[in-house]
DNA sequence: ACTAAATAGTGCGATATCGAACCATATGGA
DNA sequence: TCCATATGGTTCGATATCGCACTATTTAGT
């Protein structure tokens, strides 16, 4: 391994590290009090890609241990924004369903960050962005995949 | 703005969550139990940059509360690995200094993570990662600076 | 010099994350 | 069928993060 090789990598995923704190801030801040992106991404992805899913399905979906994903749904199921029903397949499981409130409380979290987006989107040109989304796609799936192996 | 720039900035930041989650994971599992990125980073920035700086620099540079900078701080300077002395200047304030303990620790913990970086470069080319790097630099200075303008 | 406002740090409470242990149910092999 | 093992989910305990409020000290305005 080159000399540089390891510079190289904290560098990147330092930059990385700074970029998720900093854009996380960003999107709690125009988020209701209480709710963090936990608990939208969840929303966000029973309708971008399903819902109806179980808790261990969106556990492993989104990285975070089976306990984690226990506690955010609860919190989404207490404000009303998923409805957890019994899996007519398997008695020991669940499905997670998301409800009118909860798709509502998604479409006005999006647009409460429009006008960032807009103010960011003068400084940051989008289509550069929108050049970095592959590569960095290839990065996440490489340590996706590695995590497997190392996992099981 | 352009219809596809919010999806643009919402899969950017989308790939940066996840990859910083995999990429603590990654790290985080190399770290004697208990410690965490934010205890390897703070000893690594008193390395990089200097030690004797006060814990609201530590917490500016970081981006972080100061009450959680108070916590990383009371973690470190338990196990040994810093230590708080009065700042000479300010009768408020402290310096925190790193101990030979701790700039032990920060190598043995860089030493550790050889093995991942090593496996993980013959999947993710240096080169190209290090080519990412000045974009997303530029990235986070906007977003920081941005942050500055809406917080004062 | 005196006082009001600002600043450095901490204590506390609320919530998030996560591993270990646990219960209920499912699955696979004898 | 019966039992050992695996799996889905929750509970519990430990620690992290972070906002609020507080103390001590400093700074700025008069």
């Amino acid at each position: 391994m080159p000399d540089r090789t390891l510079e190289t990598f904290f560098g990147f995923f330092n930059e990385i590290g700074i970029i998720e704190q900093l854009s996380r801030a960003l999107m709690e801040a125009r988020l209701p009090d209480g709710f963090l992106i936990s608990h939208f991404s969840v929303l966000n992805h029973l309708i971008r890609v399903k819902d109806g899913q179980t808790p261990l399905v969106l556990a492993r979906a989104f990285q975070v241990p089976k306990t984690t994903m226990t506690h955010t749904l609860a919190g989404l199921e207490k404000a009303g924004l998923v409805e957890m029903r019994p899996n007519p397949g398997d008695k020991r499981s669940k499905c997670v369903w998301i409800t009118p409130h909860g798709r509502a409380f998604r479409d006005q979290a999006i647009a409460g960050l429009v006008p960032d987006v807009q103010r960011l989107s003068g400084r940051i040109d989008a289509q550069r962005l929108a050049k970095l989304v592959p590569a960095l796609a290839e990065v996440r799936k490489v340590l996706d995949s590695d995590r497997d192996g190392r996992a099981g």
